[in-house]
DNA sequence: TCCATTTTTTGACATACATCAAAAAAAAAT
DNA sequence: ATTTTTTTTTGATGTATGTCAAAAAATGGA
């Protein structure tokens, strides 16, 4: 537990009121290798902090995945799309490796709420992660296929050294034979 | 000033104090066609909220335009990255028509936050607006040119009516040849 | 109304990358 | 250790779309 109390306090300094809360608040899960954590059609009401291990986001388009994204430790993860509105997930969350993470629902978040200083951190988590993804998209666009790999190594070196190729070509948005091929040199 | 509250009241019932205070804290301006809203390398730190008219982001890559987005009436926008991070902006706001918005300096908006209905639309209205642009990058990605012309059509059908075919072709990424080229049938 | 500027269209051409299929390599299971 | 399964690599081929350049059309000003 002490990780995630560690990962919020880069945000904001925790009294030890707040802290004993959120132990109580939160639980720890285990995933074996390729376990799902959510799967497609399921409503997604937690949050994960990733401890050990690593998670990947993915949908189905016309029968093949589609990797959104992949997360490693001490990082937050959920289906943003479901959780935030309360609708069913088109997104699987799949333990990639044996995964340990810690987890509060959406009900227990939301008793959190009324400590102000967890407010501020999700504010600043979200506003953090939002204008992330808004850069990367941009960068990702502009990029041609081995631009496009380079770029994900400069922002998520963790990815490309543990995440499966295909996994990874489709996070960029290329097929996986490119980027065997770029990978050769 | 009523198109802006009747904005937010579809998302949160406002009581007559808070909608007092919103008429004080907010401005009108008006911009002509071509003109900035915002420049690149300032700082941003206003909300705006179209009357009427339409607004284009964009940023400068390698000496070329690429447009992220187009705004038309009874949208908010604002430079996200610049205005949450407190940064200077890599982005352009501009009206590309004669443009009126309603603005809401960042400092007015704090001063905001004390009333809940506000924050309970602000929350909202942010959760909308990701899952958007969440759900909008995968539809496009997954396409081809054609396709994403016409989901753009879709989602945003005031864009594809009233802005220039190079700023549409920019959104969706692709060129403006091959747009004018889809658009001939 | 005419001229200047901006925007859109059209044509010719080049190429990066996807796709399909099969071999090779690596990992997992027995 | 062998076999089976999964993952990665390699080769051959096709095509969608970008780029460059110039013409046509539309727009806006004087």
């Amino acid at each position: 537990m002490q990780q995630l109390i560690d990962y919020i306090e880069q945000f904001v300094k925790l009294d030890s009121e707040t802290i004993e809360e959120i132990k109580k608040l939160a639980r720890i899960e285990i995933y074996a290798k390729n376990q799902h954590i959510l799967e497609q059609g399921q409503r997604c009401n937690k949050l994960w902090f990733i401890k050990s291990g690593m998670v990947r986001k993915y949908y189905i388009h016309e029968r093949k995945e589609v990797t959104v994204w992949i997360h490693t430790e001490n990082e937050t993860f959920t289906s943003l799309q479901s959780y935030a509105q309360n609708i069913i997930s088109e997104e699987y969350l799949q333990a990639c490796e044996k995964t340990e993470v810690i987890s509060i629902t959406k009900s227990n978040s939301e008793k959190l709420a009324r400590f102000p200083q967890i407010m501020v951190f999700v504010n600043a988590m979200m506003g953090k992660e939002f204008a992330n993804i808004d850069k990367h998209t941009k960068e990702l666009n502009q990029r041609d296929a081995k631009g496009k790999y380079e770029y994900l190594g400069e922002i998520a070196p963790e990815i490309i050294k543990r995440a499966k190729l295909g996994h990874i070509a489709s996070v960029v948005g290329i097929s996986q034979e490119t980027l065997s091929r770029i990978r050769k040199g």
